[in-house]
DNA sequence: GAGCACTGC
C-alpha cells in the first residue's frame, strides 16, 4: 500500500483531551486491589508532589468559587490531578467539619477505588477511615469516622432512596461528568432538585471543556440576567499529558479491518520503540485482525526481523486470564500491539502505548422508542472519542494516532455521543425516579431530555408489570420493592413472585445468573471442546434453567476456578453471580417471600419467568422464525442460546431483543401460551386475531 | 442455520 498518511494537525498537550486525570493512570485492572503502603517518612515528598500538579495553583480559587457559588464545573484537563486533590483542599479548608462528608463519585467502580487509595495514601491514613470507598458489594467506609468518601455514582442514586436530601453531604463532586452515563445523568438531576431545598449543598462537576457551559447553564438558578447572581461559575485547570500528533488518511479507507493491519505493519517497520494500540468495534474485528498480524509477523521473523510482533486481543468478553496479558511488560526486542474494542477508551489504561490507531467507529447500543427495542449499531465515533482514543498515546511519553478516515470525514462526526439517557429503555429509571418521590417524571429536569416516546413505552411497562397504577403513581407495597432491586423491573417482578410460585430458591439464582455476561467461555482456539463441555448443561427448556444447572455444578464443585476452567467456564463470572445471589436473597428476605424450592419440577419456575416476562413473548412462525406477540415483528433465536440448537419451541419468552445483523432473542425459555392468558389476563386475552383492543394483546 | 460495545445498582 501506497503511504496513505500525511501529518493534517499537531495536537497541542491538553487542548483537546477530555477530563481525564490522574487516577485513570491507576485504573489499570492490574493494578487495582492491592494493599496500600504507608511511609511514613514519605510525608513530605508527598506534600511537594501534591505541589506539582497543576490543579495546585488553583487551590484558593477553587475554595473561593465555592463559598460564592452552589455549583463550580471545573474543566480539568488529563493529568491536572483534580480527582485527588480537590477532596482534599476540601477537607483541609473545613468543609468536612462537623460530622459532613465530601463525596466524590466516579462512572466506574475500580477508579473509586483506586482514588480512594491513593487519597488515604497521601494522607497516610488507612482505607475505609478519614477516607474510603462505597461499590456495591464493597463498603469500605465509616458511617463516622469517613470524611471523604468515593462512590460509583450509581450508588449515590441508592442512597438517595434513604436520604433524599443527602443530608451528610456538604459537598458532592461529580468526577467525569462528561461520560454522561446513565446514572450520572439520574444523579445530576436529583441533584439540582436537592440543592433547590438544600442552599448549604455544594456540587462540583467535573467534566470535559466541550460540555462545560451545558453543565453551567443547567445549574445556574439566576434567572435575573445579572451575571453578579449567578450560582454556577467555571474554571479550567491545564493538564499534564504529551503531546500526540493526529494523522489522517488522504482519501476513505475502505476496509478498516485490514487497514489496521497495514497500519501496524507501516510503524512496526518504520517507528521506534513504543507499544500499539489499535480500536476496533467488536469481538470478531479483533480476533481477525490479531490471527492477521500473527500471520505476518511470522513472515516477518522468517525473513530476519529482529523485532518482534506481539498481537494480543483486548475486550470484555476475554477470559480474565486472556486480558491480564496485555498488561504484562515485554522484552525490547518485542513490540505490543493490543487490539482492542472500546474497553480501552475508558475502562482500563495500558501503559508503554506511544501509536494507537482509531477505525472511526464503535458499536453503541440503540434504543428504538417505537418498538422499544434495544440494537448494537456500528456508528461513527464522536470527535470527544477520537480525541480520548488518542490521548491513550501520550500518557508516558509523546505519542503518535492514526485515524482511519480523513480530516474532512473527522470535521463531519458529532461533537459528543449521545448520552445514554437518550438512548435506553427507561423503565429501570422511570422506576427509581418515582420511588425517590419524583411524581411527574415527563417534568424531571433532564439534562438531555430522552424521547417521549420512550417515556411512554417505561409507564406502559410498567403499568403492566404492577409497579405503578393507572395514574402513574407508585404502587404500594409492590412498585417501591421494585425499585429496590439493582435489576430491571421485570427480574424484580418474577424474583418478587417467586415465593407464590414456590420456586424462590431457583428463581433467584436465575435473577443473579442472568446478570452476568459470557457465563460459557469459548477460546478461539479451542471451540469445539468448550462446546461439547458446554453441551452438558444445556436443557431443552431454555437458557434460564441452563443456567440454573451451571450454577448448581458450580456449587456442588465447591466453587473451584479449577472445575471452570476444564468446563470452559467464566469463573470470575460466576463468582459475581454469587455475589448478587446473595445481595438478592438479603432483599427476598427483607419482603419476607419465603425461602422455597421447586423440588426439580420445571413448569413452575418457567411459570415464574413468565410472570415477569409476559411482555416478552413470542410465537413460532411457520417461516421458521419467529414472531413478537408485542408487535408481530420477525426476530430470531441468539446462536448463544441452548435452544438454538434444540428443535424451536412453539411458545417463548426472553429476556431481550438485540438488533444486531437481525433481531435475536436472547435468553430463552419455552412456555406454553396458555400461561400467558392465566398470568397476565390484564396483558393477553384467548382470542382471535381479526378482534382486539389496544391494551391487551391477543393470543 | 451462524454471532454478543461498555458500564452500573
Amino acid at each position: 500500500m501506497a503511504a496513505p498518511w500525511s501529518t493534517m494537525k499537531f495536537w497541542k498537550p491538553g487542548t483537546e483531551g477530555p477530563g481525564l486525570s490522574l487516577n485513570e493512570e491507576r485504573e489499570a485492572t492490574a493494578e487495582v486491589g492491592g494493599s496500600i503502603i504507608y511511609n511514613p517518612h514519605a510525608s513530605l515528598s508527598i506534600e511537594k508532589q501534591r505541589q506539582k500538579l497543576p490543579v495546585f495553583k488553583h487551590r484558593n480559587y477553587i475554595l473561593y468559587l465555592l463559598e460564592n457559588y452552589q455549583t463550580v464545573v471545573i474543566v480539568g484537563e488529563t493529568g491536572c490531578g483534580k480527582s485527588t486533590q480537590i477532596p482534599q483542599y476540601l477537607l483541609e479548608a473545613g468543609w468536612a467539619a462537623e460530622g459532613k462528608v465530601v463525596g466524590v463519585t466516579q462512572p466506574r467502580r475500580v477508579a473509586a477505588v483506586s482514588v480512594a487509595g491513593r487519597v488515604a495514601e497521601e494522607r497516610g491514613a488507612l482505607l475505609g477511615h478519614e477516607v474510603g470507598y462505597t461499590i456495591r458489594f464493597d463498603d469500605c467506609s465509616d458511617a463516622h469516622a469517613t470524611r471523604i468518601k468515593f462512590l460509583t455514582d450509581g450508588m449515590l442514586v441508592r442512597e438517595m432512596m434513604a436520604d433524599p436530601l443527602l443530608k451528610k453531604y456538604s459537598v458532592l463532586m461529580l468526577d467525569e461528568a462528561h461520560e454522561r452515563t446513565l446514572y450520572t445523568d439520574i444523579a445530576i438531576g436529583l441533584l439540582k432538585k436537592i440543592q433547590k431545598k438544600r442552599g448549604d449543598l455544594r456540587l462540583i462537576v467535573a467534566s470535559a471543556t466541550l460540555d462545560a457551559e451545558q453543565f453551567r447553564d443547567f445549574f445556574n438558578l439566576n434567572e435575573s440576567g445579572n451575571p453578579s447572581k449567578d450560582t454556577c461559575g467555571i474554571l479550567t485547570v491545564e493538564g499534564r499529558t504529551f503531546p500526540v500528533d493526529v494523522f489522517y488518511t488522504m482519501s476513505p479507507v475502505p476496509d478498516y479491518v485490514k487497514a489496521t493491519v497495514e497500519t501496524v505493519m507501516k510503524i512496526h517497520e518504520a517507528e521506534g520503540d513504543g507499544d500499539v494500540l489499535a480500536f476496533l468495534t467488536g469481538q470478531e474485528e479483533v480476533e481477525r485482525v490479531v490471527s492477521m498480524l500473527v500471520e505476518q509477523s511470522r513472515a516477518l521473523s522468517r525473513s530476519g526481523m529482529k523485532k518482534h510482533l506481539r498481537a494480543l486481543p483486548m475486550y470484555a468478553g476475554l477470559p480474565y486470564s486472556e486480558q491480564m496479558k496485555v498488561f504484562e511488560r515485554v522484552p525490547h526486542t518485542v513490540r505490543k500491539v493490543v487490539v482492542a474494542t472500546n474497553i480501552a477508551e475508558t475502562s482500563i489504561t495500558i501503559n508503554g502505548v506511544v501509536f494507537v490507531i482509531d477505525c472511526g467507529f464503535v458499536k453503541l447500543r440503540a434504543y428504538n422508542p417505537k418498538t422499544a427495542i434495544e440494537s448494537l449499531v456500528v456508528a461513527p465515533v464522536s470527535q470527544a472519542s477520537a480525541s480520548q482514543r488518542a490521548g491513550r498515546g501520550g500518557r508516558n511519553r509523546a505519542g503518535k494516532c492514526y485515524r482511519l478516515y480523513t480530516e474532512e470525514d473527522f470535521e463531519k462526526l458529532p461533537p459528543s455521543t449521545v448520552p445514554e439517557m437518550q438512548r435506553t429503555n427507561l423503565a429501570p429509571v422511570i422506576l427509581q425516579l418515582k420511588a425517590l418521590g419524583i411524581d411527574n417524571v415527563l417534568r424531571f429536569s433532564f439534562l438531555s431530555p430522552p424521547p417521549a416516546q420512550s417515556m411512554v413505552q417505561a409507564l406502559e411497562l410498567l403499568l403492566a408489570l404492577g409497579g405503578l397504577d393507572e395514574h402513574g403513581r407508585l404502587t404500594e407495597p409492590l412498585g417501591m420493592r421494585m425499585a429496590e432491586f439493582p435489576l430491571i423491573p421485570m427480574f424484580a417482578k418474577m424474583l418478587l413472585e417467586s415465593g407464590s410460585f414456590g420456586c424462590s430458591e431457583e428463581i433467584v439464582t436465575i435473577a443473579a445468573m442472568m446478570q452476568i455476561q459470557n457465563v460459557f467461555v469459548s477460546p478461539p482456539s479451542q471451540k469445539k471442546p468448550a462446546a461439547r463441555k458446554h453441551r452438558k448443561f444445556a436443557v431443552a427448556e431454555g437458557d434460564h434453567l441452563t443456567m440454573l444447572n451451571v450454577y448448581e455444578a458450580f456449587v456442588k464443585n465447591r466453587r473451584s476456578s479449577q472445575w471452570c476452567q476444564e468446563h470452559f467456564l467464566n469463573y470470575k463470572g460466576l463468582q459475581r453471580a454469587a455475589a448478587v445471589r446473595e445481595q438478592l436473597w438479603r432483599l427476598l428476605s427483607k419482603f419476607r417471600v419465603p425461602k422455597k424450592s421447586s423440588e426439580g419440577d420445571p413448569e413452575v419456575i418457567l411459570r415464574c419467568i413468565v410472570s415477569g416476562f409476559f411482555a416478552n413473548a413470542a410465537r413460532l412462525h411457520h417461516s421458521g422464525a419467529y414472531r413478537t406477540l408485542r408487535d408481530d415483528h420477525e426476530l430470531h433465536i441468539h446462536p448463544t442460546s441452548v435452544l438454538y440448537a434444540e428443535k424451536p419451541p412453539k411458545w417463548v419468552v426472553y429476556n431481550e431483543v438485540m438488533q444486531t445483523s437481525r433481531y435475536f432473542l436472547r435468553d430463552v425459555s419455552a412456555i406454553e401460551s396458555s400461561w400467558l392468558v392465566e398470568l397476565a389476563p390484564h396483558f393477553y386475552r384467548r382470542g382471535t386475531h381479526s378482534s382486539g383492543s389496544k391494551r391487551t394483546k391477543v393470543v
